[in-house]
RNA sequence: CGGGAUGUAGCCUAGUGGCUAAGGCGCCUGCUUUGGGAGCAGGAGACCGAAGGUUCGAGUCCUUCUAUCCCGACCA
């Protein structure tokens, strides 16, 4: 491709708008546009990177058994019905009316027409295993759409579904999947982690996520220092052994006024305790029923862990309101000893490990104190709902402490189970004629998103530092004296053998001064760039400069492609 | 959805209630220049987010709407 007739345009200012250096540099580079709030025009350079970002992982998914379909973006409301989402997938899904007045909405996931697909031809267990994936647009219409393509309303997703006749093979599908994202973000040359993840909303009851790691990265990972334990923030256990309460310090409840007092830090301050010696009591609604969380007070609660542990749909602190209801008391103090209402309590285990907590009494500028937590309430369930931490024990070798990385989730692999295959009746015939369920595998990648977090891992002040198996272009080749026809014609002649040797290339044939087209060439990102001056040409050489490190090289013309093919394989 | 902020040319910004809205980048023409975002000269490009209102007079003040961005809860 020549520079002159290539549709970019690049810019020296950064529009205000964009924060993260994906989103700045995208945008200077003139790789994307935004045309309204998360949704985004994809201009040649971008949809190159996504082109091949797209290829390696057909060609891992392809290698593996997958097949490609492509299903419709717009969806009607009946396959939702069917699944029970259209109730709980709230205003994230974007709904809307066709003429008829009948319901439809933009796909944010396939789940229901995958397996509608799949019950249509699945009959037999000699079908099975099957796997299909698309490459497609995805619409979520997100609440806060935020740094460019990280978090889009509009993206494009490689979505892929696996069937099978038991758990035992799904569960191979499951492996075969994690292996599959592995090889795909290994030949994209990105750092990243496979971390154990939440399920979330999506179900089920075992996940990976594939993180790339990036410091803008909106995810939190602990990983072990000694084994290869790692997960997401939201999943990360403790590895620390629990104490044991010294019951001998037991003392008689009693109940003080703290008026006013409502916050950990103020009530802890009034009773001049430390704020572990209290009970925080949150009142959430889990699927609309009222649930109180107990946790120590220098802890957090683990809304993910919470909602994974009750098998819940959704899960959000209760408006004041309910709170008021349920406790009998203004927000601020509640607690799990004469709660108004009879609701589930759900427990820290960490609360037993000591005794003479304070907590709130349920009544309106009071506290309790000299809590014990085993005489003095029975929580319907005690779980670890709150957070592991950076510097804990690593709770698998219990050797290692967790370290702290920030990641963006480019992928997540998903075990199903039979979560929709059971309410949408996809089933088959196994080989004793029996009617059996088929068991199910969710298995996504961003595919923007992938490009996005490739920049946010890989830039420097001056541009992109684009992975070469990812790049736009492989190479620049950059003629300096335009008008010297030694040097644009030895420009030409380099840029055509690369053509003709399979290198993706780029010829700046601009009319442009060297500064010009050099800074351009480092915002854009090319791996390599050919820079062809007179000074060199003279010797018989051209300079080539390694945007990862810097380096440039005066390699001879004649072994020029060969040279930078072989460049190419080491970035 | 709660909290905060901002809408002036393709981009970045300036603009006390007062004449024809200013500058930089970018764009077009000509000359010059060609190894790290060149110089000179000329030129095009804006109903100042929208609608109301206050005022002799509004980019500037008020109201409503709308869009965008930042901080929180969701997700690839």
């Amino acid at each position: 491709m020549k520079a002159s007739k290539f549709f970019f345009k690049t810019y020296k200012e950064v529009p205000k708008e964009a924060q993260t250096p994906s989103h700045i540099l995208m945008h200077r580079a003139g790789m994307i546009q935004k045309l309204a709030s998360g949704i985004y025009n994809y201009l040649p350079l971008a949809l190159r990177a996504l082109k091949k970002i797209e290829n390696i992982i057909r060609e891992e998914l392809d290698k593996r058994g997958c097949q490609e379909v492509l299903m419709p973006a717009v969806q009607p409301a009946e396959l939702w019905e069917e699944s029970g989402r259209w109730k709980y997938y709230g205003p994230e899904l974007l709904r809307f009316k066709d003429r008829k007045n009948s319901d439809y909405c933009l796909g944010p996931t396939h789940e229901e027409v995958v397996t509608d697909m799949a019950r249509k031809i699945l009959t037999s267990y000699k079908q099975l295993p099957l796997n299909i994936y698309q490459i497609q647009t995805k619409f979520r219409d997100e609440i806060r759409p935020r740094f460019g393509l990280m978090r889009g309303r509009e993206f494009i997703m490689k979505d892929a579904y696996s069937f099978d006749i038991s758990e035992e093979d799904a569960k191979e599908s499951y492996k075969l999947m994690y292996e599959a994202y592995n090889a795909v973000f290994t030949r994209m040359n990105l750092k990243f982690k496979p971390v154990d993840a939440a399920t979330g909303a999506i179900g089920g009851d075992m996940s990976h996520e594939f993180q790339v790691l990036a410091e803008t990265g909106e995810d939190e990972i602990l990983s072990c220092s000694k084994c290869s334990y790692c997960a997401n923030i939201e999943k990360a256990v403790s590895g620390n052994e629990l104490k044991k309460a010294d019951l001998s310090k037991r003392k008689e409840l009693a109940e003080v006024s703290t008026p006013g007092k409502k916050t950990i830090d103020e009530v802890s301050g009034f009773l001049k305790i430390e704020p572990a010696m209290l009970i925080k009591t949150i009142i959430y609604l889990v699927d609309d029923n009222p649930v109180a969380v107990l946790v120590r007070g220098n802890e957090e609660a683990n809304e993910a862990k919470i909602q994974a542990f009750l098998g819940a749909n959704a899960i959000t602190p209760a408006d004041d309101n309910t709170v008021k209801s349920v406790t009998g008391a203004e927000v601020g103090f509640a607690g799990p000893i004469g709660l108004k209402q009879k609701i589930t309590i759900i427990a820290d285990r960490q609360i037993y490990e000591d005794t003479g907590y304070a907590c709130g009494a349920n009544k309106t500028d009071y506290h309790i104190t000299r809590v014990d937590p085993e005489r003095d309430f029975t929580p319907a369930h005690v779980a670890d709902i709150t957070f592991a931490k950076e510097g804990d024990r690593c709770p698998n070798c219990k050797d290692g402490v967790l370290e702290k990385y920030r990641g963006i989730e480019v992928g997540q692999v998903f075990y199903l189970g039979k979560k929709y295959s059971a309410p949408m009746n996809c089933t088959f015939l196994d080989s004793t004629g029996k009617e059996q369920v088929a068991v199910m595998g969710c298995y996504g990648i961003g595919v923007s998103r992938t490009m996005a977090s490739a920049i946010e891992q890989n830039h420097d002040d001056n541009g992109i530092i684009w992975p070469a198996a990812i790049a736009p272009f492989e190479a620049a080749v950059i003629p300096i004296q335009l008008n010297d026809e030694a040097v644009f014609g030895t420009a030409e002649k380099i840029y055509k053998n690369l053509i003709t040797a399979g290198v993706d290339v780029f010829l700046d044939d601009r009319n442009e001064r060297a500064g010009f087209k050099f800074n351009d060439a480092d915002l854009i990102g090319f791996p390599l760039q050919i820079i062809c001056g007179s000074r060199s040409i003279e010797k018989g050489k051209v300079e080539v400069k390694i945007r990862k490190t810097g380096e440039k090289k005066e390699i001879d013309i004649e072994n020029i492609t060969e040279t930078i093919k072989d460049l190419l394989l080491t970035l």
